[in-house]
DNA sequence: GATGAATGAGACTTCATTCAT
DNA sequence: GATGAATGAAGTCTCATTCAT
């Protein structure tokens, strides 16, 4: 029998694709411990509650997504167009990959109205996520602009995640992302000529 | 005992605004017996389910959608501009409005992996959305392109809502419409120095 | 249209059936209300609750027997053999032309131990049943022994609509009726011959 | 609070006494609860339904009859007389005490129509109790005759604990045990006779 | 006489959570 | 650390019954 391993960690991981794939009310205890092999009662040894364990999933994310996706804006042996492009690669890879969705916006849809704890976590998320995208831009804009692209890229992807979900179709992520490309592209070339 | 009468239709719009704030599974029949002024069982007189009414809240707020705002963009008096215009002004009325953001993509976020009739309704309404964008965009743009920037549209408008949500910002939404219409009027001034 | 006459007979005669095929419990006053082509609240215009209803159809089921049936055992035109015979006829149509069994048994096993009231007018009806076929034993077995095989018949009968319900197979009741008319007939043999 | 081990065994026997006396559709889960000592709930903890619930009830009936009662018919150390006898006086025993009829019977004749998945089961346990008298017949009779016989001994045991049950008379039940072993002693005369 | 909207009690069931073992 | 039995509140839904129209 391989060992099970199962520590906080896992519990997190394994939750994480129960929420991000049936909601946060349409989850129960239940189907998370099935996800990680344990008993009902037992994830309380690692979390408190349903609410906490929630937050935990939003937090490991949080700390996933700058770890292994936002600090590639920040790559100073890069130009913008390839971190763009890595960052389109990245993202496909795992809205693809990983069925549901995006788990930050499915949650704040789903409770923004009624968990501001939640919201404010996920609030956290998007924060960094704009930051790192108006970070690229502003070597063509200034900061207030590039502010406001960013945040217009973020929902621009999120809204094609969105309609990739309920079309069951891939390219509208694909077609979003190069979009965001194309307009970083035209600002180069734009900057280049006047100079 | 006072006998109100409460109609199909008023059950409907109560629960519209319960289930756009609260959420498919967070919402209880309770909260919406409270909302119309009845008692839980008394809904079961109009809906066999809950989620029978949830499909009815959701093609109900489709129609309003078609009749009172995705017609205007079929509305032959007008310019592009001056439809997109109107259409920015009644979404951020709505939306500003009534809190809670939008019903359809709440429900369809929270319920896309698990209530295939749900989000197949919602589907609809999105395809209806983009195709009367797409009939502005035509003005100036293929057909094909007209249907992609629809679909990007869209999305930046969704997107936009939902961060709008996160944030409890309402700018995102303006500037994502703001954008929009930049959109349209450039491709307008192209198409006019070309001529 | 046709007129649907829709009188108290009429609601009795159409519970009977649901009574019979679903139970007391299990049949709905709606489900009443739809056999009968009324609706649900329109019911109490004949009877004030569903126990007096379903006292009602007891009372007229029994009253039918005693004119349809059991009369027969009287008739004084007939040999015994004969009005067995003619009985076992009439039962058997019955039972094989109307789903669901005997009513009397059904409610009387349902309720024997919560509905009093319904076990005495049941009571009733077995008790002019093995009367009525008492008084056919009698012109060869004295009072007592009479009424001893006749409830014995009336249980191997009852006994056969079970077991017919329980294996969907009619040859249950036919050979219980073959084995009561045999019985009757030995009996004839036995006192001519002692002549 | 005082934490009880109820066992599934136990909550079976208790739904065993609830429901031979209230039926399957008047028994609540509430009542059944209750004769256990539990709450409402807890009864899900071991079946995912009160349907569940009544099968494994038939089912541990069916068991403990076969294991019980229907044993005695193939012990090899005993007459076909003494068998039917002690038979007899294992079913006035368990009729006598416990009150309310039989469940086989009772949920049989309730739900026949309407939950064939009950049926399929009270079938199996009649199926093996006409076995097992038939076995005792087929000492005076062919195999066909047997089955007969004992299709209507059983008959004549059910018909008589219904009218025990309407009658509240103990006696129906007494006096179809003496017919049917009055049938087997005067068959084994007649062999004896030929003989 | 009939309707149908409403009631309110109570049914079955779910589920986050607790806790002795 | 893990289990699984139990809890209790709350959820969806049913249904006999009432009553104004």
């Amino acid at each position: 029998m391989p060992v099970k391993k199962v520590d906080r960690r896992t519990v997190i991981k394994e939750s994480l694709t129960v929420f991000r794939q049936k909601g946060y009310h349409n989850a129960t205890m239940s189907d998370i411990a099935v996800a990680c092999g344990l008993l009902k009662g037992s994830i309380y040894h690692y979390f408190s509650s349903k609410e906490e364990l929630m937050k935990a999933v939003i937090q490991y994310l949080h700390e996933w997504y700058k770890r292994e996706v936002f600090a590639l804006a920040y790559d100073t042996g890069k130009s913008g167009a390839q971190k763009l492009e890595e960052l389109a690669a990245i993202s496909e890879q795992i809205f693809y990959q990983e069925p549901g969705g995006c788990l930050m916006a499915n949650i704040g849809m789903e409770t923004a109205n009624t968990y501001p704890e939640f919201a404010e976590l996920i609030k956290g998320f998007f924060e960094e996520w704009i930051a790192a995208l108006a970070f690229i831009f502003e070597e063509f804009f200034d900061s207030q602009k590039a502010r406001s692209i960013a945040e217009l890229s973020v929902g621009e992807i999120e809204g094609a995640v969105m309609l990739m979900q309920v079309y069951q179709d891939k390219g509208y992520l694909k077609r979003a992302h190069q979009h965001i490309k194309q307009r970083f592209i035209a600002a180069e070339a734009a900057a280049t000529e006047k100079a």
